[in-house]
DNA sequence: TTGTACGCGTTATCAA
DNA sequence: TTGATAACGCGTACAA
């Protein structure tokens, strides 16, 4: 007499079909519906594939919430993450099948300019994820710390943290990259690098520290322009303009980032400068910008799949046993030579150059 | 003597605090909580204030699987995005507000290489999403078609789509953005004008069909460049090598988007060819590459917030009201004027010009 | 103004 | 191998 008229389960127009739906049609339990689809014990291999078909040709997704609230333990991961950053993105692509081979669903948060750390976090945890991996949260220090706390349950930080946080650190070796630049540079021949800071992202601080590291090692004089801004390319386009405007020009320019290389590089190219003839210029993400010929930038590749599942591995395991302490995982980076470096040429002492053609 | 003892109500550790704790705390019902944090009315203004406080203090954050749930009609909306493209992910900061203004939670479904579209449409559905966004998908015609039919709720598809189709399409005025910017060059004195076509998304073959219209209109020979590739930039840059090997130059070349453009800027700076001296260069999108000075590209700006707020509209409109059909959102395109549009120099016949410097 | 009762779709614990 | 039953957290009639 009412919905259950044996004659209108066929497809069930306009509702999303359910267990249930699946169990009328093949005239069986909705428990042995769950447990076929759920590959636990007990249906024949037979019952499992009828189920499976009437699964696929009534269109049945399982209700991702209702799983949710009865779980014992969600299966839910949560992912923090800025639109914003092309390089963050890709990380996606690592931990999707990481999560998916710990049985785990992913949610995405976007953090951006008009949506803190802290919104995003809040609707994770109205998903009841398990455990999060926040990839470049804005947040540094305490705010993070504060954030963790409050969410209950195992957080990982991808790009940058603090050692011996709350959280774990997953990043790339920013140092040892930055310095196979620098060897890389001074096994060309050049002794007069300068290194384009850019502080749009706390990673890059561990880039600089490597810069220092590694000319001081090589005894050379360390030499930092740059600064913050909004725009990381135009940050490194103003670093070069200061550079121009400063008597001589270093043999070689190592910026924090491919998107302040690619400023300095349109700067140069603008006044006449010409890479690599003039001065030899190297970046580092090895993202989009990078990878296209007419940039032809020598980088330092990382690894960004590599760190999106190094971060879902780390949580979950903190997820699994909450008596392990958080662990700083620092993933290798590789440096990539194209054309954008070679040997030094005459002009390096702090004489004529080609500096200006036009304002 | 259970789990109920008051001694231990106060924060549940360990456990995500639910409306039964916070009715616990303050001594009232489950059910008074519901209402004093649904604004239903019922719970006095004081009740009301203390109801919010407790849960504030608790860390309570609402199960949205059991929202989901319960509810009659799910209130959540779902989003289809690629990471990879940032022209994309500006859209989400327009979808946010005009889902809120509706009291829609957002689900993010990323669609990468390595995950199809119709993957993330399924993990949407198992969201009981109520209505769906697709952003720039990589399925044209009738593939997304079909996904549309499965999936059994309104979708919006932003950035290109057929007319009445079974989806509403939200995108930019491509045709009038082009038209503007060879109008715009017309007015500069140009005549020989190229465009850089670019096959990455369906969105450019509308910008093509306007670079056409306009040069028709003004009486000009038409000029189509470029092709497709994985890496846009790379497409513009083989489209100015293309250019160069030609004999003589344009006066004018108009890409399809501001990558190409940066493509093609870059093998011109590298080969010795002025922007805008010896020929003018314009873009499409006025994302963050052609924004930053060094670049300094004349480009359309699009309005990437508010194609994602009307795709919002739109399906939400349907959602309420099945009746409605489908519609066609054009939203109109801005020209930006900056440095690299000029008028033409002297050299403009296919003679000797600037191009060859070195290979 | 507050409390009672019920069910959404699913998983889990039983007993048959 | 399968079927009954309970419960997860919440929203919503309806009664007090």
């Amino acid at each position: 007499m009412s919905g259950d008229d044996p004659m209108t389960v066929g497809t069930g127009e306009g509702r999303t079909p359910t267990m249930a739906d699946i169990a009328r049609v093949l005239g069986i339990s909705r428990q042995s519906v769950s447990l076929a689809l759920g590959d636990a014990p007990g249906p024949s291999p037979e019952t499992r594939r009828r189920v499976r078909e009437a699964a696929a040709a009534l269109g049945y997704h399982p209700h991702l919430g209702a799983q949710a609230l009865r779980r014992a333990r969600s299966t839910t991961l949560g992912v923090v993450f800025s639109p914003a950053h092309a390089a963050e993105t890709e990380i996606l692509d690592g931990v999707y099948p990481a999560a998916a081979a710990h049985g785990c669903g992913v949610v995405l948060s976007p953090q951006t300019v008009r949506r803190s750390t802290a919104e995003a976090v809040g609707e994770l945890l109205g998903h009841r994820c398990s455990a999060l991996v926040v990839i470049g949260s804005d947040l540094r220090g305490r705010g993070l710390d504060d954030l963790v706390a409050r969410a209950g349950v195992p957080v990982a930080q991808v790009g940058y943290g603090r050692r011996n946080a709350a959280y774990d650190v997953v990043r790339s070796a920013g140092e040892t990259g930055l310095s196979d630049v620098v060897e890389h540079l001074h096994g060309l021949g050049h002794r007069e690098i300068t290194y384009v800071h850019t502080a749009s992202k706390p990673a890059t601080l561990v880039r600089r520290a490597g810069y220092l590291a590694a000319m001081a090692r090589l005894g050379l004089v360390p030499d930092v322009v740059g600064g913050r801004g909004p725009e990381v390319e135009e940050v490194g386009a103003a670093a070069a303009r200061h550079l121009l405007d400063r008597p001589g020009l270093p043999t070689a320019v190592v910026a924090a980032n491919d998107q302040a290389a690619i400023g300095v590089l349109q700067t140069f190219a603008r006044r006449g400068v010409r890479i690599p003839e003039d001065v030899s210029l190297t970046g580092f993400d090895d993202a989009a910008p990078a990878r296209f010929s007419s940039a032809d930038l020598t980088t330092v590749a990382q690894d960004p799949g590599g760190l999106g599942a190094a971060a879902v591995e780390v949580v979950l395991a903190r997820r699994d046993d909450p008596a392990r302490r958080p662990v700083e995982v620092v993933r290798p980076t590789r440096l990539v030579v194209r054309g954008s470096t070679a040997a030094p040429g005459r002009t390096t002492g702090p004489t004529t150059g080609p500096t200006t053609r036009r304002e």
